[in-house]
DNA sequence: AAGCATTGCAACCGCGGGAAA
DNA sequence: ATTTCCCGCGGTTGCAATGCT
């Protein structure tokens, strides 16, 4: 659409779903010389796609080392306990996750957590009041695109009390049946205190499904 | 069986920060 | 010191697959 009809030979630049001559370009390009240097790495592999795309592709999906499949319990479980002590900082959670991706914890946390915390609080649940608080609980401190954009009003995205003057603990205790998540709010004048307790998460099923 | 709705994920976009010129 | 360029991040979108009526 917005395609320069004058300069036609360099301007086209693919965009959209990547075939596998693609990948395999890429893929061997990589092995040779590297990567990094996303633009020079584009134009040299002779791939008609940016510099972006080449490293979005390579690090989400080509990487020899990208782990796929299910995310197991204690991936969510640390997902969950990071989340609540960065917030939406996705690539440094996904660094404490070998092998999974910022965009796959982040595609993960909106398509199932954030879901299943919206649809549990929706029923009658021991926890859902709290779940509510938190999820109304949006720290006026942080960036937040998610209260700014046009994201779906139903599916409001809960944000959890990272600020510098909330104290969030984590314990493990060996097995994940008596691990528990601490939010504390020391200073909220109508929150005295919010506990996300490992039973208000199973009884979410958030650590029962696959 | 067909059409519509929902879900899940790959990919794109805009922006900020930092390095290079 | 300033400008330009590039990388990486987080938010958002597009669409194929799946489910539902």
């Amino acid at each position: 659409m917005d395609k320069n009809p004058c300069n036609s030979q360099d301007a086209e630049v693919r965009k959209g779903p990547w075939t596998m001559e693609e990948d395999l370009i890429l893929i061997n390009y990589i092995a040779d010389h590297g990567d990094g240097v996303w633009n020079s790495l584009a134009k040299a592999a002779g791939l008609k796609r940016t510099g972006k795309s080449c490293r979005l592709r390579w690090l989400n999906y080509l990487r020899p080392d990208v782990r796929r499949g299910n995310i197991t319990p204690e991936e969510q479980l640390l997902i969950m306990e990071l989340h609540a002590k960065w917030g939406n900082r996705w690539s440094k959670i996904a660094k404490h996750l070998p092998g999974r991706t910022d965009n796959e914890i982040k595609n993960y946390w909106r398509t199932r957590i954030q879901k299943h915390i919206k649809q549990a609080a929706d029923q009658n649940f021991q926890g859902g009041v709290k779940a509510m608080e938190m999820m109304n609980n949006i720290n006026p401190h942080e960036h937040q695109a998610a209260s700014t954009s046009q994201v779906d009003s139903t599916m409001e995205t809960y944000s959890p009390p990272y600020d510098h003057d909330h104290v969030v603990e984590a314990f493990h205790h060996g097995t994940n049946t008596t691990t528990a998540l601490h939010y504390h709010h020391h200073h909220d004048s109508n929150v005295n205190e919010n506990y996300w307790s490992m039973e208000d998460l199973w009884s979410m099923q958030l650590l029962n499904c696959d």
